[in-house]
DNA sequence: CCGATATACAACCGACTGGTTGATAAACCG
DNA sequence: CGGTTTATCAACCAGTCGGTTGTATATCGG
């Protein structure tokens, strides 16, 4: 899929990446300090990042022979909207304990739709 | 990856599985009518509530012929967390602007690390 | 210019994904 | 009982994913 949030949350779904993002979260960093934590290739890494800046996630320089990396906030904005949209649509609209009565009545009738 | 955030990520990561949590948001339904929006064969519904499923997003029970699912909350609230918590360390405890200058600062003489 | 470092590109591999069709099981209805 | 509806299981297929190795390209530092 190439919709915008399924790119992110498809990048997301990765442990390799998410620690990259968490890292990049305290600031910068070149490719090959990204990779240093992992017990893999510089390719793979590379691979990962591509994947990132795909879905919008970072972006990247040049600065010399290095291309620092940097978090883009936007698209975990998105990702993060679409969840709790839907959330509050479940938590609060009705509410977790009046959801659950409604729950236990529709199993008894099963008439409310 | 098989750990609870990949798969959690990895379920969101596909537009007709959003779309079927955004129905059940509004509450329990059962295959078929989940089905019913889609073009799409019975069986490829089946494959996605199971990643669903996987995931811990949705949970089935049964009741007569059908078996209706139902959203849980539990692990959007975990994906939801884990985005707000690198969000937060980006726009709140350095500050946009803050973070920007440390960035030109980092590019010019490259030594905070 | 030369060698080392940083990074990307391409091809390959096994595993998984998202869909298909065909067959099957279970529960309702007449 | 037999037929319909609901839903799943199993096999298959093309495409993508996450990793590999090998090969380039570019920049720095003598």
């Amino acid at each position: 899929m190439d919709d915008a949030l399924s790119l992110v949350f498809g990048a997301l779904a990765d442990p390799t990446r998410r620690a990259i993002l968490a890292r990049l979260a305290e600031g910068e960093a070149p490719v090959t300090e990204l990779g240093r934590p992992f017990d893999m290739s510089a390719q793979a890494i590379s691979k990962h990042l591509k994947v990132l800046e795909r879905a919008g996630l970072i972006s990247r320089s040049r600065q010399g022979q290095w291309r620092p990396c940097r978090l883009e906030v936007a698209p975990l904005d998105h990702a993060s909207g679409w969840i709790e949209q839907y959330r509050a649509v479940w938590e609060d609209s009705l509410g977790r304990l009046e959801q659950e009565i409604v729950r236990i009545q529709g199993r008894q009738d099963h008439a409310h739709d």
